[in-house]
RNA sequence: GCUGAAGUGGUGGAAUUGGUAGACACGUUGGACUUAAAAUCCAAUGAACAUUAGUUCGUGCGGGUUCAAGUCCCGCCUUCAGUACCA
């Protein structure tokens, strides 16, 4: 019998379906485990040979865990609200919901062809309203709160009104806006309704504010500081303004420090923690007031180095610093307007670019020392952030390079304030290795005393305290997009009102236009249906809005991270209608155990559900305030791109103003294209003699040809060479390129000269990078599975490296994984039907299953499913050699092989006679005792450098060894009657003797 | 600049965490079977010399510790990723 793979896979594919072999139950006698995959954004591409990778290996440990006696959650969903479907329904008007669920659909197909062991029955879909019903409602819990940092947690809102009717806001120590006015308990009594909700959002853990955002004009959206690279968006690269803009924000720097504690307790990667670190990024120092001379107004600060306040030579404020027009003197105005304007000029991007270029300019002003009382000079430089801290730093040129440099840009002094370092040429900033001097009551202090002491002084005077900065910025939330969950949200007198939950989900409404309006209201503005009737709590026509029961929704729509920061606790209880999870099903599952994604969320989706996780276990919702126990990011695999190299020469006129003959014009050709392999370029760019050669003079003949007479125009032409991706699936493993194949592929090239090999191939160069449509170098599973079936798609994806790493696809490998099943089947299956019985097996038989049992199992809890593909090659080929029949060994060897390669192995189980699935079975059991042989007289290899090799129990004691070694005939004869300086003895393997 | 990861054959990658470096696979070469191809099987495959069984060199570079170093220590080089006038 033929391992006819693709019959196989359909066959349990369809079982698994038809049987739900996979569906979780919330309540078991078993232990659970909660094995979760980041969900796909379904594109309209479909999937790749690179997506699957994270999915393939979390399966493995889904059903590894299943073997051990795990009651396994192992679900999958889309993250199906994005940009693509929305900018696919611009351009043709399809509905995004439309292509969202083709999309899905290709997706499921190809998931479900590569044989994953996901519970369907619990999918989730973040654009269903069932699903952001949810979403919506986390969104009004939000709202409705307030982080109090007394208590060191978010608590409703209600409890913040109680307080404001009782003692005002004095005493309140919470997260909120900067700029917040103090107020009594009867100031708060005597406000307004507007008032009172005002005051109200400067507190809310969601709160609407004028907010300095990152505008994309060519998206016609904002976007987060995490949807930004290097100055241009994430997805498209367009270039990001900043605007002010009324928008919905998220208070996530409430949980700043909780989201650094946090990284202690889980069990993430370094490299991902520190970017979250980073990103936190936070800074303890001291924030400190300057007193302005001759103005009212103080300059603040914040300084990682308050142990350096006496060697502040200068001030500097960033030029967008309020304060900056106000306290520039007449003399210096002309010079500090031209400045401003000037950087106001430079885009971001440039400002990033050039760091090195020092600029500023003087105000004029002068603060006054806090402690020597002499005047500091202010100045403006854009080296400042207007952005980070207070927009202002006390610069101290002799301990940080960038005052350094500015002071010796500008000539301002640099006092050295510390012992017995030379600072001539460059700062000094090793803080630990120096004491203070010159510095009044720090001299001779360190670097630690010297901050406390500084920050205790500056209290005294009242002029600094001890400060803790982050960079974490609060979270834009607000999206002008149409294809996202709408808010809950609609407007009274301007001021934003929760829709009560018992009326979610609000449902996006149809529009005709998926673009913004004209007046530059989000894609929501141009529905007709969307407003809010406070009689009826249901969304009606916008005509009635002059009604007074009747109000405008909010048009703005949720970010992409907002469904995804809750998906994995739905999961638990997906179809709960009454409730976003049932207290019963939380603390059953309780959090993920193990969760597998791309580390390019580290910043963006990983740190948004942290926050939702902290603010959900604040309310009581959930037992954990870590969404995930566990996290590994897998790999990228990339594409092998193929290049060939393009030479044309394109023919112009140039007429120097002398009439041409049109009709002479017509004649020329319109350039000529050549395409040149590989190593033959190399010639040609190395200067040697090539064919290159003949296809330039041709060019050069035909300038002659078309060489029009004196006073009709001069012709010329221009040579180009392009680096052209051509499609991998006209490349065979030796590079070679399909001519045929590729001329029919770009017509436009059809009549274009190939210059091939001397031996008639044309090589293509290779490169490896991420795989894309537009490099034409995307391997399509659907074709692999085809060919060679899931079984090896899912043994090579393991085998092709270890599954953090980043790894180049390459389908002629496939090949080495695909014949080691071929080669399992006929271990199992004759050509007259099974081979397997009864037989007693033998030591070796043992010897094989066992080690392999050892191996695999490492293997799968350290997560290196690579090696165990070549663990199971050895016991196949070393079974295979023994003529191994025993059912003994047959059977545990496929409960082995089963997670990685689920189709083959439910199959031979079957045949073997099981009625129930082989994700059941138990994980067979290791016996250490079968892989040595107990026997006194332990075989010994000499290798002739005094050293020796034996195959020992790993339980023996090394003097039992040294014995056996010493007694051994060879060693006697080695050292000749001496007795050994020293016996080195390794359990398990090696002795080395010092003779 | 800072942070993190990594440098091993022609290629992807192993190496029991200090113990015979190159497992396993791809590729290449030769052979068997076949009219032929595919498939399958066998052999060789780090380099150099000897080509009999041997010797020497070999894990980015230079040192060190050790009976023993890809692995540990010190000093460099290179690559990739993230991040950045963050005060």
């Amino acid at each position: 019998m033929k391992y006819d793979f693709n019959q196989i896979e359909k066959k349990w594919q369809d079982y698994w379906a038809k049987n739900q072999t996979f569906k979780a139950e919330n309540h078991s006698d078993k232990p659970k485990y909660y094995v979760l995959d980041m969900f796909p954004y379904p594109s309209g591409a479909g999937l790749h040979v690179g997506h699957p990778l994270g999915y393939i290996a979390s399966d493995i440990y889904a059903r590894y865990k299943r073997h051990q006696g795990y009651n396994v959650l192992h679900p999958q969903g889309y993250d199906s609200f994005g940009l693509p479907a929305e900018q696919y329904a611009i351009q043709t008007g399809q509905h995004p919901a439309i292509t969202t669920a083709e999309n899905i659909k290709t997706y499921r197909r190809q998931l479900d062809q590569i044989g994953f062991s996901f519970d369907w029955s619990r999918e989730v879909r973040t654009s269903d309203p069932s699903y952001y019903k949810w979403t919506q409602w986390i969104f009004i819990q939000l709202f409705n709160s307030w982080y109090n940092y007394k208590s060191d947690k978010a608590e409703d809102i209600s409890e913040l009104i109680k307080i404001f009717e009782t003692e005002g806001n004095v005493h309140v120590n919470a997260a909120c806006d900067d700029d917040l006015a103090f107020f009594t308990a009867s100031d708060w009594n005597n406000f307004n309704d507007v008032k009172k909700q005002e005051i109200l959002l400067q507190y809310r853990l969601t709160y609407l504010a004028e907010t300095e955002v990152n505008w994309c004009p060519a998206l016609g959206t904002v976007l987060a500081n995490d949807e930004i690279v290097n100055g241009v968006s994430e997805r498209g690269g367009h270039p990001v303004i900043r605007k002010k803009m009324t928008q919905w924000s998220m208070r996530i720097s409430a949980y700043a420090e909780r989201l650094l504690q946090g990284l202690d307790k889980i069990d993430w990667t370094d490299s991902l923690k520190e970017s979250q670190r980073n990103w936190i990024g936070k800074s303890v120092g001291a924030a400190v007031s300057f007193n302005l001379i001759e103005h009212d107004d103080v300059i603040d600060v914040f300084t990682t180095r308050p142990d350096t306040i006496f060697g502040v030579s200068f001030m500097t404020l960033a030029p967008e610093h309020e304060l900056v027009f106000k306290i520039t003197t007449p003399e210096q105005k002309s010079e500090v307007e031209a400045y401003v304007e000037a950087t106001a000029k430079r885009s971001e991007r440039d400002r990033m670019a050039d760091v090195k270029t020092i600029s500023g300019a003087f105000t004029g002003a002068y603060v006054e020392h806090p402690f020597t009382k002499k005047p500091v000079p202010v100045w403006i430089g854009d080296y400042v952030l207007a952005g980070y801290g207070t927009g202002a730093v006390m610069s101290v040129p002799c301990g940080d390079q960038r005052d350094y440099d500015f002071a010796k840009h500008f000539n301002i002094p640099i006092p050295n304030i510390f012992e017995g370092v030379d600072i001539s040429e460059e700062a000094f900033a090793d803080k630990e290795k120096t004491m203070i001097a010159n510095s009044d009551f720090l001299n001779g202090l360190s670097y630690k005393q010297a901050t406390k002491k500084a920050i205790a002084e500056l209290e005294k005077i009242g002029q600094g305290k001890g400060k803790t900065n982050y960079r974490l910025r609060d979270a834009v939330f607000s999206r002008q997009r149409y294809w996202g969950e709408p808010f809950p949200v609609y407007y009274v007198n301007g001021m934003p009102q929760m829709i009560d939950t018992k009326y979610l989900p609000i449902e996006l409404p149809e529009v005709e236009k998926y673009l913004p309006t004209e007046t530059g209201e989000p894609p929501l503005g141009n529905a007709t249906k969307w407003a809010w009737c406070t009689v009826t709590n249901a969304v009606v026509d916008n005509s009635q809005i002059d009604n007074k029961k009747v109000f405008p929704l909010e048009l703005n729509t949720m970010p992409g991270w907002a469904g995804s920061s809750q998906y994995f606790n739905r999961y638990m209880d997906p179809h709960n209608d009454a409730e976003i999870f049932s207290q019963e099903a939380i603390n059953y599952w309780q959090q993920v155990d193990l969760y597998i994604g791309g580390s390019e969320h580290a910043t963006g989706h990983l740190l948004y559900s942290r926050f939702w996780q902290k603010f959900m276990f604040d309310k009581g919702l959930v037992p954990y305030d870590e969404f995930a126990k566990k996290l590994i990011n897998q790999g990228m695999i990339l594409g092998t791109s193929a290049f060939v190299f393009r030479i044309s020469f394109s023919f112009s006129v140039y007429s120097n103003n002398i009439g041409i003959n049109p009709e002479n014009e017509k004649k020329l050709p319109n350039g000529i294209v050549a395409f040149v392999s590989y190593s033959e370029y190399i010639k040609y760019k190395n200067g040697e003699e090539t064919k290159i050669n003949d296809f330039v003079n041709k060019a050069d003949s035909l300038k002659k040809e078309y060489n029009i007479s004196r006073g009709e125009g001069i012709v010329d032409y221009n040579q180009t060479e392009v680096l052209m991706h051509v499609d991998v699936s006209f490349v065979n493993a030796s590079d070679e390129l399909n001519i045929e194949a590729f001329k029919k592929w770009r017509e436009e090239f059809k009549k274009a000269e190939f210059i091939c090999e001397d031996d008639g191939t044309f090589k293509v160069k290779r490169d490896v990078e991420k795989m894309s449509k537009s490099k034409y170098n995307v391997v399509n599973p659907d074709q692999i599975c085809i060919d060679y079936g899931a079984d090896s798609l899912r043994l090579y994806e393991m085998f092709l490296g270890p599954l953090e790493q980043y790894k180049p696809w390459n389908t002629a490998g496939i090949t080495g994984v695909h014949s080691f099943l071929k080669k399992m089947w006929r271990l199992y299956v004759g050509e007259n039907g099974l081979l397997v019985d009864n037989v007693e097996p033998s030591k070796d038989n043992l010897k094989t299953l066992h080690k392999t049992i050892k191996k695999v199992q490492e293997d799968i809890e350290n997560f290196s499913f690579n090696t165990s593909v070549s663990t199971f090659m050895i016991a196949v080929n070393e079974l295979t050699a023994q003529k191994c029949t025993s059912k003994d060994i047959l059977e545990p060897l496929l409960i082995l092989i089963s997670p990685y390669a689920p189709h083959i192995a439910e199959e031979l189980w079957n045949q073997l006679g099981h009625n129930e699935s082989i994700s059941t079975a138990p994980f067979p059991k290791f016996d250490a005792s079968h892989l040595v042989e107990s026997s006194k007289n332990y075989p010994i290899s000499f290798n002739g450098k005094m050293r020796f090799t034996l195959e020992l129990p790993l339980d023996i004691s090394k003097e039992e060894i040294e014995k056996a070694v010493l007694a051994n005939e060879k060693t006697k004869e080695q050292l000749q009657g001496r007795a050994p300086k020293k016996v080195i003895v390794v359990p398990g393997k090696i002795v080395n003797i010092v003779g």
